[in-house]
DNA sequence: AAAAAACTTGACTAGTTGGTCAAATTTGAA
DNA sequence: TTCAAATTTGACCAACTAGTCAAGTTTTTT
């Protein structure tokens, strides 16, 4: 998994500086109570931020979820938009990969159907990273907007090219690969998004074992098939 | 179009005096004046609360977008959660008629690509409102949450049935009809959700002329049809 | 035109927030 | 064990925030 560095606007039109990698603000031999503590802090700040927004969350809290006192927070991150930062850089860290990983050589359904299932995963098991990301874009993307400008797109623009590949092989129907992208994005994320939502409407069956998979299976019928009647 | 009454539960695990309609709240023959600055405020709050969040926004930016006194905002409006709220009612007000409007004796793939296309639509006019009411419910949606529970719940129930007739006739593949509609607000709200990211990978074609109708095609084409050769 | 009603605002308050600092307490290498 | 380095925290501060209040200004009614 290769680091990922995002970041480089700050917040509210000032310029600060970045970027700074993950694995860079975390090297030089961390101690074990640093380790623990850095890692309670994320946790904590995960959950926070996801639901209250940069600007809605507060330290008071983070460091209260974390058990611990707001110094000590102050101790191991020099600020919190700094804690939201390193946040976001972990969340997008284990995202790239299975899309980069969607292979040209590859049976097209049978990689798609991957990637899907994939992320519907990722959707259930770290909800808290999804809307993290949801709320940052919401909010006009301050900390990612470049990386999403450069890094994201030309690796979208990749996968595009090699969709409309299969297009032109016949081994899809011909559909605008972008649009195509989006609504994966889309579709699978909301899963965790608007799980309140979700859970409102389906009550507890949202919640039994299987869940997942019967989502998944209802939205890889209707991506792969549609909805006409076959 | 019916009123929309929303809330319940208050901020912060507190119980406030609800429901108050829209349609109660501005009763009473409004003057010009508080017409116009009601209008002004809400417009202002729907841009504020729609990327900072409901705790993130500040009365001062409000009144600013307004264009006036922070003092005045509170003259029309008795509190922040107040504004907010009202502002949340607007939004869903509009939102449940084209849903309620799906029709069982129609035809199914045409009542479908109506819906997708309104709902679409309303992503591309009205951002803003999809942004607010994507924050509430990412918040664990405190003011929404009865609302989601009855009367939306009750909606969705009622198509879903609707839909489960249509595939017990061969009219439509055999899906989740709630997975269906998930997927299908997923989508549609995901062009106003996410516009950022969209923008930063498409750059300029996404805010061409027409591309709202590429987008729908798009969609639609996938959700009808699916992306298996043909 | 005059008075009442509606509207608008600057000054202020109490509570919150991100962050600092110096003084402990704990940890771990020798 | 010893002691320097690492860790932890309470007290504190300046900036900000939702909301109040009283004193003006504008609009509407008569």
């Amino acid at each position: 998994m290769r680091a990922v560095t995002i970041g480089q606007a700050g917040f509210d039109h000032q310029f600060v500086e970045y970027p700074i990698t993950l694995s860079q603000a975390a090297n030089k031999k961390q101690s074990r109570i640093q380790v623990e503590n850095r890692s309670l802090i994320l946790a904590a700040a995960l959950n926070v931020f996801s639901t209250d927004g940069y600007r809605g969350a507060t330290l008071d809290r983070i460091a209260e979820r974390a058990g611990m006192s707001k110094t000590n927070v102050l101790y191991y991150f020099p600020s919190k938009e700094e804690i939201y930062h390193t946040a976001l850089e972990q969340t997008v860290e284990g995202w790239l990969d299975p899309f980069e990983a969607i292979a040209a050589d590859g049976d097209p359904i049978e990689e798609l159907r991957r990637y899907i299932s994939f992320k519907l995963r990722m959707s259930a098991e770290q909800p808290e990273a999804s809307r993290l990301f949801a709320n940052e874009v919401q909010r006009g993307a301050p900390l990612m907007l470049e990386f999403l400008q450069t890094r994201l797109k030309t690796l979208v623009d990749e996968k595009a090219a090699v969709i409309r590949d299969w297009i032109d092989q016949g081994k899809l129907a011909p559909i605008d690969p972008y649009h195509l992208i989006f609504m994966i994005w889309a579709t699978t994320q909301h899963y965790a998004d608007f799980d309140t939502q979700i859970v409102a409407i389906l009550g507890d069956q949202s919640k039994k074992q299987g869940f997942h998979e019967q989502a998944a299976h209802a939205v890889l019928s209707i991506i792969l098939n549609g909805i006409r009647p076959r």
